[in-house]
RNA sequence: UGGGGCGUAGCCAAGCGGUAAGGCAACGGGUUUUGAUCCCGUGAUCCCUGGUUCGAUCCCAGGCGCCCCAGCCA
């Protein structure tokens, strides 16, 4: 069972989902001695949350059951792969903690084997080469409910056929002018059982075979073999393929191959007010709706880590839905419950104010800096503390004052109290506006006696605001996000678009953060700024200009309150 | 009107014939020098209708609803 504190990978915290299940019986009746897996990406686009699901399961599973997963390239149509993708996918595994049995592997390694492999099921008589064009063959397919013709040129024999695929391999055939095709039938219910094409002709470059190839193989033709080839137990896959199995069965029955694989599928996950589909994701990327495919607001591994989402809380994540068919859509509440679980345990304490309001403290002298101690994780006392200096002019939050306040609000107005976190009381005295009447400086007093934020007398002090003295301060931008969609289920189609939020990400310049946040001695990147939130620094920053990126506020009961 | 898959609280889900786990969200309350964290509490005649059974979320039959498939994409 899932357990509460799910904060490690622990495989007893895993629940045994009808996948595990499944291995178990293989397990036990002696099918299989180990479990190997593999996770297959294809390289045409950045990985994203969705597929963190499937690595999960994947080197997950293999990890549990002391087995194996491949990460292999599903590389078998070069008009849309790329040599960044394979590294930036190779990088994104590692990062989420995963590592790879042996070398990467590759489909493509593979695609001598599987001429041959074709070559047989010519032999066989499974296979014919086919002279239609793709209309002919669409429009012979029938439809969902009409049965297909078969092709005119199903009947070819064995040798005119070799001979043919053999020359479509040499080069002598223009693209899409022929395909090889199992011979299936074409009346079956499952049109992927109607003669599905399995190589055709593409003069494409493949970021890796290069100009070797000329004709290519489809993934119903790649994927099952390679899953042989590589010992591969336990193929699984999300729910679109399970169509397909019946297509990987007949191949892998039809042809000599080392090991008798088995396809599974589990649904894909779905998170609200994101996309998680390769297409929308790059048509968000092309046309300059996000800054690229690692813009924090993506929900690529690339964008989360940006964000400063660590791997474990995507991992947590994960671990906390269960492997199952049904189609659902997570709220992405349940992500960010995982990211602040984790971030909550690790983040160090600082201080920062995103739009300072100037405070003096009247009666503090002049030119007195003194250092006051604030501890680095008040739950964590092993996390040690530091000291921060304070002074008579400090910066605090405009939220965190109202001139003339309702009774719950605990913060500062006119003539109240508040603590400064690890400072003083303070209490306000006067208001500095400018001529339109816009607030512009408080004039305080401070309680001397009141040092580290403890009232002398035991007076209660409900408010404690955060709070950076100026000469302690570093101007920063800082970067707020919000969900990527108004909608928590974006349109289908083009015009999913129309449902961005606009307000997905707000910059705030100027903004006034202690100088210790930006201290390289610390290991852990991440930091919450005091009842503000979870930052990273970005890696737009630089000397002169920092930059934080939030990666979540933190939960805010108050403003929800006000509404 | 074909084939495949799925229907348990707002969301994700456990359950495998013996009388509905857990997490998220929401809502109460307590603690608190982060209105955070933490703690405690609150929610379901299991898509429908029949049937089998002492007993059905679970088995059977028939409905209804949702998703996927007609790429020389994966």
């Amino acid at each position: 069972m899932i357990e509460k504190n799910s904060d490690n990978d622990n495989p007893s915290k895993v629940h045994r989902d009808f996948l595990r299940e499944q291995i178990d019986c293989d397990l036990s009746s002696g099918a299989i001695e180990t479990v190997v897996t593999r996770f297959p990406p294809e390289p045409n686009g950045f990985l994203h949350i969705g597929h963190a699901k499937s690595i999960q399961i994947n080197f997950g599973i293999a990890q549990e059951y002391r087995g194996k997963c491949n990460l292999r390239f599903d590389d078998t149509n070069p008009s849309k792969e790329e040599k960044q993708f394979i590294e930036a996918i190779k990088r994104d595994v590692e990062w989420l903690g995963f590592l790879w049995n042996g070398e990467v592997k590759y489909t493509s390694d593979h695609f001598e084997y599987l001429f041959e492999l074709a070559c047989h099921l010519i032999t066989s008589n499974n296979a014919f080469v086919d002279d239609s064009s793709a209309d002919e063959i669409r429009n012979s397919r029938g439809t969902l409910t009409e049965p297909g013709k078969q092709s005119p040129y199903r009947d070819r024999t064995v040798e005119e056929n070799l001979d043919l695929f053999k020359r479509m391999r040499a080069g002598e055939f223009k693209d899409g002018t022929r395909v090889l095709r199992a011979k299936i039938d074409m009346t079956s219910g499952n049109i992927n059982l109607r003669d599905p094409v399995l190589y055709r002709i593409m003069h494409t470059s493949h970021p890796r075979t290069i100009d070797k190839w000329c004709i290519y193989p489809t993934y119903d033709f790649a994927h099952g073999q390679i899953d042989a080839v590589e010992g591969i137990t336990h193929s699984l896959c999300t729910l679109e393929f399970s169509d397909h199995r019946p297509l990987y069965e007949w191949l892998v029955h039809k042809l000599p191959l080392p090991s008798q694989p088995k396809q599974y599928e589990f649904s894909r996950l779905n998170i609200s007010h994101t996309v998680l589909s390769k297409r929308r994701l790059t048509s968000l990327v092309k046309g300059k709706h996000v800054s690229g495919w690692d813009d924090p607001r993506m929900p690529t591994i690339a964008g989360l880590r940006r964000r400063g989402v660590p791997p474990e809380a995507i991992r947590n994540f994960i671990n906390n839905l269960s492997i199952s068919k049904t189609e659902g859509m997570v709220e992405h509440a349940m992500l960010d419950h995982a990211i602040r679980e984790n971030l909550n345990k690790h983040a160090l304490r600082r201080m920062g104010v995103l739009r300072p309001l100037k405070v003096i403290i009247e009666n503090y002298p002049q030119d007195k800096i003194e250092k006051v101690e604030v501890s680095n994780h008040p739950a964590n006392p092993e996390i040690g503390s530091r000291m921060v200096s304070f002074g008579r002019e400090i910066w605090i939050e405009q939220d965190d004052f109202l001139e003339d306040p309702p009774r719950k609000f605990f913060r500062l107005g006119l003539g109240r109290e508040v603590r400064l976190r690890g400072a003083y009381l303070i209490t306000c005295k006067e208001i500095k506006k400018t001529s339109d009447g816009q607030i512009v400086e408080l004039r305080c007093s401070y309680d001397p006696d009141s040092r580290g934020g403890n009232a002398p007398d035991g007076r209660k002090v409900r408010g404690t605001l955060h709070w950076v003295s100026s000469n302690n301060s570093v101007d920063t931008e800082v970067r707020l996000y919000e969900p990527l969609f108004k909608t928590d289920k974006p349109k289908m189609g083009e015009d999913f678009l129309e449902e961005l939020n606009p307000n997905s990400c707000k910059t705030l310049k100027l903004c006034k953060i202690e100088k210790a946040v930006f201290d390289s001695s610390h290991n852990d990147p991440a930091i919450q700024l005091e009842r503000l939130g979870y930052f990273c620094i970005d890696k737009d920053s630089t000397a002169d200009l920092p930059i934080l990126n939030r990666t979540i506020a933190l939960r805010d009961s108050w403003t929800k309150i006000n509404k």
